[in-house]
DNA sequence: CTGTAGTACTTTATCTGTCGTAGTAATATC
DNA sequence: GATATTACTACGACAGATAAAGTACTACAG
């Protein structure tokens, strides 16, 4: 199995966890869980990103946090979109399809 | 003209230097301009990130240095792609077709 | 012969994002 | 009462990218 090293999803941990939050309000450990399986077991994104990539989504107001009532376990810190971060999010959509074009093209198949 | 951000690149920056390697011996200016060129202006990279990039294949051993007698202009360093190199190439076109699939999976063309 | 543009680097210092380590806090299960 | 799982938080280290500045050489215009 090929796990996906950091460096190269780098610049998309954010727009991951965006696209989590696009249909959805989650929390942190139900994102993570959920992009586990999203990526068939290929890509783990670490506890520390993660939470560092609220932060710093929280400071350019692409996601708002809120609590809800909950009965049982630690309290979780909910995230939700916000119209910034759904803008953000197409904005790398339309990024990425660019990248692909020009990676693809320092990429050879047959050496 | 849509740039592409440094950080979606990081990855593979090693990569696509290596890849500007694999036919040709060429030296860091040549290189800049050929991944200027060859990427339709849509990826320019950085004087510094480029010969840092050198120092990094030169010590992992995927790339090699050399002088050759020239008569104008200040001095350049050559650079010659490794086996080592080559191997990890071919490491990384894999890696890279695991990380599309991967992206590709949180991205959505239409919201 | 002076200034400017272009080629071809090098050095230094800083920033950002990732990640290892460790710790806290609550519940469930055995 | 110990262990596992959930759900975070704090701290510090590191790697890669980059800004800024400087060096060195050539060509060419004014």
């Amino acid at each position: 199995m090929h796990l996906i090293s950091s460096d190269v999803i780098r610049g998309y941990n954010d727009t991951i966890i965006l696209y989590m939050l696009l249909d959805n309000d989650s929390y942190g450990y139900e994102i993570s869980k959920n992009i586990r399986e999203f990526s068939d077991e290929k890509y783990i994104i670490k506890e520390t990103t993660l939470y560092s990539a609220f932060n710093r989504l929280m400071k350019n107001g692409y996601i708002e946090s809120f609590y809800k009532d909950e009965t049982h376990g630690k309290r979780r810190t909910y995230y939700r979109i916000t119209q910034a971060g759904k803008n953000y999010y197409k904005e790398k959509c339309t990024e990425w399809d660019i990248t692909k074009q020009v990676i693809n093209r320092f990429i050879k198949e047959e050496i």
